[in-house]
DNA sequence: TATTGTTATACTCTATAACTATA
DNA sequence: TATAGTTATAGAGTATAACAATA
């Protein structure tokens, strides 16, 4: 008789349960800064992407634009971006990540990188490195930032 | 001069990234069978626990007992589990998975491994094998589903 | 009085729709 | 008339609180 491979076993429900976890802890630690994951996303964004209009980064982070003036407007309250009326289409807000910013988004990364190292205590030095590898050629293949 | 480690190459940012990617594919996928993740989750946990009370349900699940009478509800109208009240506790509510929901949940399962193949189409075959690897330790390490 | 399940209510996240200003 | 941003509203998901039945 053939039996079926579980669930629990497929690498899609791993990386969603785990990611589920991740995010969870993450969360948690950022609130902190008084920053939401979302937040993050757009202050990733704004590093890799240089200024970008609202309507730009809402294509970009797969989000309602609707969404981007409420983050943005807890970035700019936070001093993390600033909004800058674009004189030739007076339209346009474009955002621009500040120097606190960047120092905020500095904060996130070692937040992230602390909670790598708790997250995967139980993996050898090679696994990690190997998982870390796979994760960053799957995010790349998906568009997810580098 | 000292550079920081930047975020998106953290295994924590790319693991909540793509866990929220293949989460909402999984999640139009199983839509066709009427399930809900948390659904899964609950299917999941009896085939592998055997009958269990809705609130040690909850309890497995890290969710509210009110949300395990929502998600028991759903899958009883579809046959997928059997609610039998404990003779011994009249309280109880005895959770069974039904052969319908044991094919049900291997259906899941070819679903999740049929992503598995596409999501992961851009790895090698040793790397989709340390990746799974890796993330299946990481699993047991947290006190997910083996 | 304590516990299990249920129902009522509220909160968070996010989307869609309506609206304003500019083009 | 079309577009960028904003505001108003609604839906999904989940939690907390109030309640009913049983212990």
């Amino acid at each position: 008789m053939t039996s079926i491979d579980p669930l629990p076993s497929s690498t899609s429900f791993r990386l969603g349960t785990l990611g589920a976890l991740v995010t969870a802890r993450f969360t948690d630690r950022i609130e902190a800064f008084g920053l939401k994951p979302k937040d993050v996303g757009l202050l990733t964004l704004l590093r890799a992407g240089g200024p970008l209009s609202q309507l730009e980064a809402a294509r970009a982070m797969g989000v309602a634009p609707s969404l981007v003036v409420t983050v943005a407007d807890r970035l700019e309250a936070l001093g993390a971006v600033r909004r800058l009326r674009d004189p030739g289409d007076r339209r346009r807000q474009q955002l621009t990540l500040t120097d606190q910013g960047g120092a905020l988004l500095d904060r996130c990364a070692a937040t992230a990188h602390d909670l790598d190292a708790e997250f995967t205590a139980g993996l050898s030095e090679p696994e990690r490195t190997a998982l870390n590898t796979a994760l960053g050629r799957l995010a790349a293949d998906h568009g997810l930032p580098a």
